[in-house]
DNA sequence: CCTGCACATAACCCCAGCTTATGCCCTCAT
DNA sequence: ATGAGGGCATAAGCTGGGGTTATGTGCAGG
């Protein structure tokens, strides 16, 4: 079959929806496809249907059926591995928007900054609810002037905000690191370097970078003032991740954040590239009004992130 | 562990399918519905009424529509950033689950080891495509031994190992490197000790680890043999991901790969635990036939995972 | 041998999501 | 000013995937 390149059916028909996934998690965690169903909520014939489908639609056997129950097969437990992820990601997914419908009777109201409302809140919210459950969290996300408007005019518990000072009017901890890393493919040349590049070879490097105007890129600009400022980019990207995704086919290099290569990094599918003497960190700092030490479920959420 | 499962209706009636947030990312990067669902080769009054219902399970707004066209609100663009998160795990999903269908008329057969298989096939199945479209995967996992006899019977053309040796009769190269490494959560005392754990006080210590018989657990066996051997754990579970959960709540330590917990240690939900003269690292090795350098698709894939 | 458990099959129902057809609104060029 | 066109919404109707209940089959163990 000679599946036509450009309209390569959409990935929701050739993944099974989370309900499946979800379904394959528990079978593979109870060891029968009724015992599976009953966690999850549904018929044995339903979830026996399912799954036959999900073997069918993907093409391999996932579980061995005995009338003594079902066990994983190797493929199985492979396809199980790599649904965990997505269901993973998607409860992340499910903890920021939740946050986000911002319901009035939130017991915690937070404000953060893109990034870390992007990046790593969800994981917060995620073992805060694991943590003390019932915990309503709403979110609002801006940057560090509207976190600060915010907490001071009584509308947010906490804030989190990335940058060199704490707003005033504000206290802070901080609470993490975060750094923008120079990224190339493992092929590019850039990847087998001996000596360390310099800020200069970098300015003048043409990158794939986010468009003019994203926080990453007014940083970037900033710290390569000095250093004759930035090329002109190869090319300029919308989001994150085509830019991560340019970088590993384009051979080209570029700056971004550690959070959001974290995993292509330790993956290896991108390398990082030190550079002497050119300092991109960022701290990231948990604030609130002067004065008013968080309490409560904001004190909760504080002890996660900084380990208290 | 109990896990009460309190009916907390599953994700799946939270969280729109993966066809809504491909859509929605259509539309971030489009500007419009209509030419979203063009994109998506769906009526715009299926997309239309797809995201609407989509705000209507989130309860936020997400687009901001005009005569002119549709802009994303903030909240839309963070919840499309999330929606991105998830369709890369759907996309690894999706880019591994086509090398285990197996086809026949793969041009590349691939055997790996478990580890591999999880964490890192999916990534370099993607940036394979990405770069040799049309290059059909097929993928058998299996231990060392077996992805040995695949080799050596004809069955693969490349194979992915870990351990410390070089199955005979194969040629390797390293690729990258695995460790386990302790984790515990950013709240539990390990984590702010300022002298290293030592790997006496690790191997007396009851931890959360995966059942007998998983890799992992045979190599810290077998590290921490000559320290008294390893305590009995406190808990031990059936998937790493249940791992993981159970060391950010019950405030005890494991020892996973670092790739299980790359994530998790860049946004800082888990703290790496340094032990003095513990050496728990394992390399990762392409192998194939004596003599036979891989060529063709097998090169191709090879170059991408150690930079050729 | 019968009971219990696990999976499969069958018949039926419902609704989410799709399509086509059409209407409204705004902008822009004639 | 006006008509054309792009963009979104509404309406009506179809389809199929996923759900349910009822029932059948196969194997282990008291």
């Amino acid at each position: 079959m000679s599946e036509a390149e450009p309209a390569a059916v959409s990935l929701s028909h050739r993944v099974p929806d989370l309900g499946a996934l979800e379904l394959l998690i528990a079978v593979a965690r109870l060891g029968s496809l009724g015992r599976a169903a009953r966690a999850r909520g549904i018929s044995q014939p339903a979830a026996s249907s399912r799954i036959r489908s999900m073997e069918r639609q993907l093409g391999v056997a996932l579980v061995e059926r005995s009338p003594r129950g079902s066990r994983l097969t190797d493929a199985g437990a492979l396809v199980t591995d790599w649904a965990r992820r997505v269901v993973e990601a998607a409860e992340a997914f499910d903890a920021g928007a939740q946050a986000l419908r911002g319901r009035r009777d939130s017991r915690l109201r937070v404000a953060a900054s893109m990034t870390i409302a992007e990046y790593l809140l969800p994981g917060w919210l995620i073992a805060l609810r694991a943590q003390w459950p019932g915990t309503a969290v709403s979110l609002h996300a801006g940057n560090s002037r509207v976190v600060a408007e915010r907490l001071l005019g009584g509308e947010a518990d906490l804030g989190f905000v990335e940058g060199l000072d704490v707003p005033s009017g504000l206290d802070g901890a901080v609470i993490g690191h975060d750094r923008l890393v120079v990224v190339a493919a493992p092929s590019h040349p850039w990847s087998r370097r001996r000596t360390e590049l310099t800020a200069a070879e970098l300015a003048k490097t043409p990158l794939i970078l986010r468009e003019r105007g994203s926080g990453t890129r007014q940083v970037l600009d900033a710290a390569l003032g000095g250093h004759g400022g930035l090329a002109e980019p190869l090319l300029e990207l919308a989001s994150t991740t085509a830019v991560k995704a340019a970088v590993v086919s384009e051979a080209a290099p570029s700056v971004l954040s550690e959070l959001a290569v974290g995993e292509e990094l330790t993956a290896r599918r991108l390398v990082e590239i030190p550079v002497r003497g050119l300092r991109l960190g960022r701290d990231l700092r948990a604030v609130w009004p002067t004065g008013q030490r968080p309490v409560g479920p904001a004190r909760d959420l504080l002890g996660l992130t900084r380990g208290g």
